[in-house]
DNA sequence: ATGAAGCGAGGT
DNA sequence: CCTCGCTTCATC
């Protein structure tokens, strides 16, 4: 009897055995159909000594249906798997889920059709048309996603096929992508990114696992480096992945690495277009070879895919807390990144100015390799900053912007230099209120307020999306003309700046504005061509921008980020205005910063002000041994949600009743969580705070495989979590 | 997950 | 005696 164990995409089912037909050949890894009642499912072949299930007697069993035309899971990769299931306390059905692109990917082969616009203009267009003709300028996309970037209904755009303004193209899914050139443009380096880019090379040759921290300060040419060890990984024809926090990043990124390598890289992110998604997955799991995949450059969910040779990962920006999902499996990329070029056997190098805590103390204690690159490239200088006590200089009543600041930014402006303003806050107003009643307009699915952005009328939630127009009068007592908004938000700083400064040339840089490819590069290139006088952006602006014409930064906010008991509120707080302070001053312009606080005091402004970033990690690893926090000890928690209040607030007593009593271990709560509503859903919250030694995801599962919840009661654990709402 | 089976309440 | 809506159970 030829049996086999399956791991098969349900948490509730798990493993599963079966039967391979004599002719059939399986090996670990391979990706299988299986009969499971009347339906058909797809499963991964596992090694059943590491897969545990429920004995089935042979008799049982039903056959596997076929074998799906894609290589088998490697064994590393299976390693990988069933570490981050452990280690995050997830179902491993749903680690390896992210290891597969789609169903429609693993058949391969095959054509698609995409329809595109014929570029006929007919003289009467009904108003869905044109909108649709507008929308889909340069698109090729199946119907489905056209009719989604063009918010028209398939009907419309099928009316149009048949009118002869959208022409079917047939398209090969697996049409190779054209060979990166490893000496396209060769750059020169200097001396010290000369020495990294060697160490780099010397690594990606010898091929063991190798974790360095390439730690360079903002503007000292930390790509430049990295690229000459991917040349070095693909002259030797092996893969490499690129991880990225944002898709903002790539459209820059993208130009970069086109200037080096001649090509564009293999993207991967969660907005692919289905075609495109399968087409990168064959191109991934096939190799280097035949025009299979050679740089991916993705989000975190490229972490997990089944890259045929992998010989480098990189992490750039790897401070960066987009790193860490925070719904589902609750990992963090970077981290597993270099879990994975342990199981892999290669290089990985984490690249940023702003080291994670955690990242700055596995350098210091050896077991991360730190390339230092301590200088800007070129001799452009770090920019001078200071700090403006808000309660000494406060801004003019109804303003948000200190004298300083606005002097500092008519005097580029005269000298036709550009300035940016960072506030990490959408929209105009964080609150609206009545100022007859006081009612303040809150979302109703989510414990926040409802955030007002001018720009679209509306008032919007930031956390489920929930939206309203702005009303003329106030629900509550029905009042007209009585809604003040209260606090600033970058379109608020940006109407400020254009009271002040009339003639200067605005832009709004946040998701909401550059909300496509195609704005990020128009933003970019009138920057560039000095279009824009004052950039005022959220976090959106503090990576990847390089202007060198920008001079000015002015941060308006300081406190922002220090504000909620955030664990790591501090160290964000610094990594932000480190950043953002990083695109002043990048060309010949010597730039200045400017930050704005109440807290002048505070340990994060006096080292950044000081340019001083060994006191703020000195302070901050000393506050966190203090709170046995990471890297000296660990945190967990346990969210319990429910549609049904008291069925959430019941099930996590339940959890909190049966706590275990350990030394090591330290268990608050159940509290409500900080955002107690949340899409729709009531939290609450435990909070575990453990020593090192302990085996914390072990008491954790232990502890909660007891439990059976109703239905609507979703139990997650959160190891090492970031986002403490 | 997801469909089938089991079961009590209420309707014809 | 049937149907509806709900819970429980099995799937290898």
């Amino acid at each position: 009897m030829n049996r086999v164990r399956l791991l098969v995409f349900n948490a509730a089912l798990g493993a599963l055995d079966y039967r391979v037909p004599n002719e059939m050949a399986i090996e670990p890894g391979s990706i299988v159909v299986a009969p499971l009642g009347p339906r058909q499912i797809v499963g991964i072949v596992w090694e059943p000594e590491r897969l545990p299930a429920g004995e089935v007697p042979d008799s049982k069993l039903r056959p596997l249906i076929e074998v799906l035309p894609a290589p088998p899971l490697p064994a590393p990769l299976r390693r990988l798997i069933e570490w981050a299931a452990d280690y995050y306390v997830a179902p491993i059905s749903a680690v390896a889920r992210m290891a597969l692109g789609s169903n429609a990917a693993l058949r391969g082969g095959g054509t698609a059709t995409e329809y595109r616009l014929t570029g006929e203009e007919p003289s009467r267009l009904t108003p869905r048309r044109a909108a649709a003709i507008a929308a889909l300028r340069g698109e090729q996309a199946t119907i489905r996603e056209l009719a989604a970037i063009a918010s028209v209904s398939e009907g419309v755009l099928r009316g149009m096929v048949g009118a002869g303004l959208l022409e079917p193209v047939t398209v090969d899914i697996d049409r190779p992508y054209p060979r990166a050139r490893t000496d396209f443009a060769v750059p020169a380096l200097s001396d010290a990114q000369q020495a990294a880019a060697d160490t780099f090379v010397e690594a990606v040759e010898k091929h063991g696992f190798t974790p360095f921290l390439l730690d360079g300060v903002t503007g000292s040419g930390k790509t430049e480096c990295y690229f000459e060890a991917v040349a070095a990984a693909l002259d030797q024809g092996r893969q490499v992945l690129v991880l990225l926090p944002e898709i903002a990043l790539t459209e820059n990124f993208l130009r970069r690495f086109e200037q080096r390598f001649g090509v564009p890289p293999v993207l991967w992110h969660s907005s692919l277009k289905s075609s495109e998604r399968r087409r990168a997955w064959r191109a991934i799991v096939s190799g280097p070879e035949n025009g299979g995949a050679q740089v991916v450059v993705g989000a975190r969910s490229a972490l997990f895919l089944p890259y045929r040779q992998l010989g480098l990962i990189v992490v750039d920006e790897a401070h960066e807390t987009s790193f860490k999902q925070d719904d589902g499996v609750r990992y963090n990329a970077r981290d597993v990144a270099v879990i994975r070029a342990r199981f892999e056997g290669i290089p990985v190098i984490l690249a940023s100015a702003t080291p994670a805590l955690e990242a700055m103390y596995l350098a210091d204690t050896g077991i991360y390799r730190r390339i230092a690159l301590p200088d800007r490239f070129g001799g452009a200088r770090l920019p001078d900053i200071s700090v403006i006590d808000l309660r000494a200089e406060q801004p003019e009543r109804g303003r948000w912007l200190a004298p300083r600041i606005v002097a500092g930014m008519r005097e580029r402006l005269a000298k036709g230099e550009q300035s940016l303003l960072f506030l990490n806050r959408r929209g105009y107003a964080p609150l609206t209120l009545c100022r007859h009643c006081g009612y303040r307009f809150q979302c109703p699915n989510c414990t926040a307020w409802l955030v007002e952005h001018r720009l679209s009328r509306r008032l919007a939630c930031h956390h489920c999306g929930h939206e309203v127009p702005v009303p003329d009068a106030c629900p509550e007592c029905g009042a007209p003309d009585c809604l003040v908004a209260c606090g600033p938000g970058v379109e608020r700083i940006a109407d400020e700046v254009a009271d002040l400064m009339p003639e200067a040339r605005v832009a709004v840089v946040t998701s909401d504005t550059l909300n496509t490819p195609d704005r990020v590069a128009d933003f970019v290139a009138a920057a560039e061509e000095k279009l824009i006088d004052v950039i005022v952006g959220t976090q959106l602006v503090t990576k990847g921008y390089h202007f060198p014409e920008l001079t000015l930064v002015g941060v308006v906010d300081a406190d922002l980020g220090l504000e909620g008991g955030d664990l790591r509120a501090a160290e964000r707080t610094y990594q932000q205005i480190a950043q953002v302070a990083g695109r002043a001053g990048r060309g010949e312009k010597p730039g200045e910063v400017l930050i704005q606080t109440r807290h002048p005091e505070a340990a994060v402004i006096t080292a950044l002000a000081a340019g001083d970033r060994d006191a703020f990690y000195a302070a901050e690893t000393e506050a966190r041994r203090d709170a046995g926090a990471p890297p000296f000890g660990r945190w967990a928690a346990i969210i319990v949600s429910s549609e049904n209040e008291a069925e959430a607030r019941d099930a996590a007593r339940a959890i909190g009743g049966t706590r275990p009593h350990l030394p090591d271990v330290a268990i608050l709560g159940p509290a409500p969580a900080p955002m107690a509503l949340l899409r729709g859903r009531y939290r609450y919250r435990l909070l575990i705070n453990a020593r090192r030694s302990a085996e914390v995801q072990r008491i954790i599962s232990e502890w909660l495989g007891r439990f059976a919840f109703p239905q609507g009661v979703r139990v997650s654990v959160d190891i090492d979590p970031y986002s403490f709402v």
